[in-house]
DNA sequence: CCAAGTCGGTGCGCTGGCGTACACACCCGG
DNA sequence: CCGGGTGTGTACGCCAGCGCACCGACTTGG
């Protein structure tokens, strides 16, 4: 069970432009106060990173013996835009939000980041400064590794370099993609889209989130929210009650998303899918009707 | 003079979406005829590419030398999404638009290379395919350099890597900087911005660019470009005739335009500006009050 | 000089999302 | 059990940009 939503964190107080709109508000604040990073002992289903998974045995023992283990809670903010990157998160069941700073204007999510990824991905590129905001969308635990650390290791081991390349090549993709499905696409298709994206990475069918939220996400009003997924409630695709979201029909969830879904999951499996990167020439194209997610349907 | 101005590159035949909007109109197509790559005697102004006038002297010669100068002409589809990379390009007083595939709706440009970038990257990321289009868009001399001699030079000259690591840098920012563009800012803000960008790697004050075109660039309609760029040209920031547009009053250009241009100038500036990598530890911290970041607050 | 093609300007009705405001339902703590 | 906070539903006027259509000015080629 979910134990972990944070009771009442406290308020952001950036009121940076007055007239912004969408900031982000009450409860997707700052850190949550008390349970903010808590080495947890994992009692639940094994999920592992798909980047650290990806790496030979010996690489991989060290890498992990050198992580800690730590809880990310829901509205955590990791990364604001141009801090210090001192520390990397591979996330396990937790997931994080990248967002383009509100810069008089509203926030809006660019990218997503669950156990396919990685958070400070610019340390690979030798930049120690975060562009985007990063906020923990879906609480659970995460690898953390010391920037310092983490560099050692991208020198000592070709394998995690090259598969963080790799994995920045897709996020690049996934940026491009956010900018034309949030010029061209409606409301619900992009709306269906984001819950496909989040369901993928919740790896469970129900998660929390609130139109309030939802908003700031998609850079859109709360009403926009409520109406569009109201749509896609009637269409008895999703329920929803008090932020308590439940996929309830995956593949017509997929049918009312944009064509944007298919193509990020399609551009990872490709650069980075489960065929190791023995045969480089993999060119996957998944036999399995839609499953992303988990390590086994 | 700009002699180069294609005469009637032949008409696009990708009718891949045929209920899209703004498909690539007449002028804009594939290659041009005739004068696809021709060596230049570069008899104009001396401009040389950023990236590589930031290498060491003879790790410069040498790159250099083993580049053929080419030109590119106005319409040209260097790469086209999914092509395999075999050469990249150095622009010199050329540029090129990145633009996102227009599946199913309109493309949509997310990122322009002038002479302080490359097209290619993904090369440096270790992915050998083109996720973009990439169309000249300003007719002019371009460095070309065969994809694996590209490799060899990079595996050779760290600094090389090091520069384009960063040039990535910047470009996954620009990326993400048009998503929160295209959302939320108008028109006419785009526009000036697109106008600024477009004469910062034209390095003149006017250059050949239609209003179609434009609205293919900015992913609206031919109508609102007109619309937009009559204000600019009310107000006397610009004037155009018949695809020649002129930069007027260039700073009141830039009050016109979003902020995004200067974010976009000043992450480029502080990752690949005049100062040089010496001190790799820069570490900015600008000492906002408002920053709500960090470990504690 | 004319014909055809290109480029830009204008009008009209439409719609998706905006800003605002209010109302109700649920939840939790006192 | 009540009150305040939170999450959701609904309504109304507004506007930027859309799709379409048409026209005139300019350019180029025969």
């Amino acid at each position: 069970m979910f134990a972990s939503r944070p009771t009442s964190p406290r308020r952001v107080d950036t009121v940076v432009n007055s007239q912004a709109v969408r900031q982000l508000p009450r409860d997707h604040g700052r850190a949550a106060p008390a349970p903010t990073e808590i080495c947890v002992p994992h009692g639940k289903r094994p999920i592992s990173n798909r980047l650290l998974s990806a790496l030979p045995r010996r690489d991989r023992e060290r890498v992990l013996s050198r992580c800690a283990e730590v809880e990310l809670v829901f509205g955590q903010v990791l990364y604001e835009q141009g801090d210090a990157v001192t520390q990397v998160y591979f996330p396990l069941d937790s997931f994080i939000s990248l967002l383009t700073p509100g810069e008089g204007h509203a926030s809006l999510e660019v990218g997503l980041v669950g156990n396919e990824g990685m958070l400070g991905v610019s340390l690979v590129l030798g930049v120690d400064a975060t562009s985007m905001r990063g906020l923990v969308q879906g609480t659970g635990t995460a690898l953390r590794l010391d920037a310092q650390i983490f560099q050692e290791e991208l020198e000592r081991c070709g394998q995690l370099r090259w598969h963080l390349n790799r994995y920045i090549y897709v996020l690049m993709n996934q940026f491009a993609q956010s900018t034309a499905c949030t010029r061209f696409h409606v409301l619900v298709a992009r709306l269906a889209r984001w819950l496909l994206m989040t369901h993928d990475r919740a790896h469970a069918d129900q998660f929390h989130v609130t139109h309030e939220f939802l908003s700031y996400m998609l850079g859109v009003r709360r009403v926009g929210v409520t109406n569009a997924a109201g749509m896609l409630q009637r269409q008895g695709l999703i329920s929803y009650r008090r932020g308590d979201i439940t996929v309830l029909d995956r593949p017509g969830l997929e049918a009312a998303a944009c064509s944007c879904y298919r193509e990020d999951i399609t551009i990872y499996e490709r650069m980075l899918g489960p065929p190791p990167p023995a045969s480089l020439a993999t060119r996957r194209q998944l036999p399995r009707e839609l499953r992303v997610s988990g390590e086994r349907a």
